[in-house]
DNA sequence: GTGCCACTTCAAGTTCACTTGAGGTCAAGA
DNA sequence: TCTTGACCTCAAGTGAACTTGAAGTGGCAC
């Protein structure tokens, strides 16, 4: 496959393919000239990267993670932690996600500050947790 | 409460309260001097700002979201597809969540190419959705 | 009263994850 | 063979969300 024909497939635009070259997190098989050819399996690497992505790793965080020969492995105390982590972004994301179907029924003109809403969300916010290095993006690949 | 004892409170930084407030996302109850006062309700907007951000909205959505005038106000629809994506991440992020744990208790050394982590995520690949703006950062407040 | 220093403003700098542009190469169809 | 244009590289630009630095102000402990 040819880096419009991956781009096509999975949505993630040439150059951006380019970029996670560059960052190791995919690599191409081999030239055509001096075209990328890349095996299909790329494409389930870089769903697996979209996910990552959505889970709040940072792309050199991926990129050590996927390191074959990989000393620089992240360590299990980490992954534990980010799976923590990962369970209370979960419980918030599912309130807000109830919350935004309220706004959708309710009648009131203030999404945000109805009160059933404002409860709902009240939910998440008990599981409170310290502000963290930014991480996640949304729906990336899928 | 000044400035510092919000930052204290809510984990965020007097800085990024500053930059909040310009964006119109929370707003001091006044001035003592040039010193901004803030009720402690700022503390449970500024939740409710953590789990948006969570959940992917800008800083920019959620201040017209906020506004109380509101006519630039998020429609129905929005909202709708916001918790239909919101439904697909969520399953993602579970897939990872299971996936970590996997990885944490599994004995092979290359956790991310491990075939029972590959499996478990693939359960969030099928449910593909395509490449969208970027969006969500992870456990802001809580 | 007065001095310190936590607060203020405003502009510029930083990081991440890409995108864009300029200038170049080469595989393939006419 | 020749032309076309999709691909290449490398550097610089972009946007979001803050942070940092310089220069100024004024609340409050002494």
């Amino acid at each position: 496959m040819d880096i419009t024909e991956v781009a096509k497939r999975s949505g993630v635009p040439a150059s951006a393919l380019r970029y996670y070259e560059e960052k190791g997190l995919i690599s191409s098989i081999g030239r055509r000239g001096l075209r990328r050819v890349f095996e299909p399996a790329v494409l389930e690497r870089l769903a697996l990267v979209g996910i990552g992505r959505a889970a709040g790793f940072s792309l050199d965080e991926m990129a050590s993670m996927f390191a074959q020969d990989g000393r620089p492995r992240i360590d299990r105390k980490q992954l534990a932690e980010k799976a923590d982590e990962l369970d209370r972004l979960i419980k918030k994301l599912t309130a807000m996600r109830d919350g935004l179907r309220h706004a959708v029924a309710c009648p009131a003109p203030s999404h945000m500050e109805c009160p059933t809403f404002r409860r709902i969300l009240s939910q998440a916010v008990k599981g409170a947790s310290s502000r963290k290095r930014p991480t996640a993006r949304l729906s990336v690949i899928g």
